[in-house]
DNA sequence: TTCCATTGACTACATCTGTAGGCAACCTTA
DNA sequence: TAAGGTTGCCTACAGATGTAGTCAATGGAA
């Protein structure tokens, strides 16, 4: 089982931050809001509210240091994604992964060649059946 | 361009609903409520509120009829879909359509000669790079 | 020893979401 | 004509989210 797939849902800027912490295997508050300050300008509580806020969701817990807590991930990226995808896949394609891969073909966003042997793979499935 | 990129972001309830609606091709408050009724005990004046939500966040308009309104999609699935992807893409693999389909090969939710044929795809892409 | 920067804690606040109650108008049926 | 269902409108309310201000403690610099 997954533990990404107990804990609540993360918003968009909360991806944002977990990603860099993944990223970067664990984060001060500092760190982190240094990091998305380059992207885009956001104050420091910003980012402490929401490392705090991910912290009580479960995804983060903290150790002291010198100086500060430092921020570690307590369920790992690529669980996260998967149980992510499950739940993407299911509520936008009606839980059809075929119809997630049709519109990465029909958005353009695989390379030529991926795009053609995806949609060979497709027209064999469908034979198949 | 794309019409669904304009438009604020769907919920989860929304999309179920954008989905019903998609499906029939127009739908009354009534009988998308009923049909939502068969899956979960939702009150009619719950999806009420999110069909009158979604009008005003652009993503359907209504006719009048006999007996009430008839509310249409003003954008097309595909094109939802699309820039709905784009945007988890970004969001959850930080813009790596590739990272996506290695997560769905690792989730398992492909059939096994889907995953294979996508693998070795992957890897003569890795292999060219 | 006094002052400034860093840090975590607490508070605030507008907006969105999910959920639903109450009401007035209208239509049908007894 | 009176009663009951259907419909749209308005209101409510708790929880999540994005954003940030204020504050007190602490630690180093002057």
């Amino acid at each position: 089982m997954n533990g990404a797939n107990k804990l609540p849902t993360l918003s968009e800027t909360q991806w944002e931050i977990m990603n860099l912490i993944w990223d970067r295997e664990s984060s001060t508050v500092s760190e982190a809001w240094h990091v998305l300050k380059e992207r885009r300008g956001v104050s420091r509580n910003t980012v402490q509210t929401q490392m705090v806020r991910l912290e009580e969701k479960g995804w983060l817990t903290h150790q002291e240091e010198e100086g500060g807590f430092r921020y570690l991930p307590t369920v790992g990226r690529e669980e996260t994604q998967e149980s992510s995808v499950r739940r993407f896949v299911k509520m936008v394609f009606d839980g059809s992964t075929e119809g997630l891969l049709l519109t990465l073909l029909n958005g353009g966003q695989l390379s030529k060649s991926e795009a053609a042997q995806i949609r060979s793979l497709l027209d064999s499935q469908r034979k198949k059946k």
